[in-house]
DNA sequence: GGGTTTTTCATCCAAAAGGATGAATTTTAG
DNA sequence: CTAAAATTCATCCTTTTGGATGAAAAACCC
């Protein structure tokens, strides 16, 4: 039993249930097949899949990279592109998307699987250079923060002083000061550099 | 005339040769083959390659993992394996080695380009995450540090406060804060968290 | 609607960092 | 070998942080 979750996108049945068959193979567990993007945003929403393999067919079809976006802004998970062929045209429009990779059809079971192992290692050290997330940084450790601990966390991550960050909030910089001393007791470090060093291993965990 | 220069690291002449005719027709700069783990370090030292493409034969050649350790402690450059087949044993042998990706021989001309662009897109998003390295500071901005403040910058980028640094490196702290006011205005920052932030722009950049 | 948590703010003090300047010593490069 | 660059260290002073404690609003929850 894998406990990695892939939520395939793809308008062919065909195609989908092929990739599904391989996936079985290999021992993942296929949360969904979404034939429309309004099925790819719902079976996003309620499987919670690790990993999305996004069909793109360019040309009237952008569907996924519009999925694409959505998963990006909205979810924390990495995405490979399955298309037909490659070349420098599709790479140009689709990159901005930031896939965790590509998958060349026609693929078999190992091309698969590789590309999917892959992005999952990959995915985990690239995600650390994205915004923070308050969920990330909750549920990735035992400390619990506030919403305001994390708003002036984030500004200190930036390099806001506390009189930067009391003026960009209009409050005072006892209360910043304040705010401060407690993110720092619940992290458990001294000073702003160590609190960056702390947020970076939580983000790198 | 592509400036991404390929290192081909792979002990079977005529799969070389092959890989290089199909780099040059979609117009890469192949800098050189090694045949050998002492040519390939050679070439790495001498061409400067932008990427590096590492044979694994699993069993008795090690070799390309070892080129790959190497890679990861001397230089700042993705690279990719190239493997006649793909398995979970593979992948846990070599993952520890950081890849950007594999390609499964045989393979075709998009398949080598495809995997190619994608290291090279990701790697500029994954290396933020790593070391920082001198070489990436000073080549990827108009800022020129010496040896001791990029150490020194290294360690407040690790959280050290003046004094943790100047017992680390026997040193004064009043010759750490030295090399701080130095790095500051060369980096034009007036504080460690924005030190640290300017690091972070630079490594992403 | 009453208790809990969060957010706001203050004061006092200590420690650390930041800024300016000058200078001796060591390393490096031509 | 010698000039330039880098590293070392010091002193003086200012600003920012960090730490402790107390406390009043505001928001939230059941």
């Amino acid at each position: 039993m894998s406990n990695i979750k892939v939520l395939i996108v793809e308008d062919e049945p065909i195609i989908a249930e092929n990739i599904k068959a391989l996936l079985q193979q290999v021992n993942y567990t296929v949360v969904g097949i979404a034939f429309t993007k309004n099925q790819a945003l719902e079976l996003l929403e309620n499987t919670s899949p690790t990993i999305a393999l996004l069909d793109i067919n360019l040309g009237n079809n952008l569907h996924g990279i519009e999925i694409a976006e959505h998963i990006n802004t909205h979810y924390n998970i990495p995405f490979l592109y399955l298309t037909s062929y490659s070349s420098k045209l599709i790479l140009d429009k689709v990159k901005h998307t930031f896939p965790m990779g590509y998958i060349v059809k026609p693929f078999d079971e190992s091309d698969l699987f590789t590309a999917i192992e892959i992005a999952l290692s990959n995915y985990s050290s690239i995600k650390k250079n994205t915004v923070i997330s308050l969920e990330t940084i909750n549920k990735n450790s035992d400390i619990q923060l506030t919403k305001k601990e994390f708003i002036i966390l984030q500004e200190i991550y930036s390099g806001l002083s506390n009189h930067q960050i009391a003026e960009k909030h209009f409050v005072s910089t006892n209360t910043v000061k304040t705010h401060v001393q407690n993110i720092y007791s619940k992290l458990n470090v001294h000073n702003r550099a160590d609190a960056i060093v702390a947020i970076r291993k939580i983000l790198n965990s």
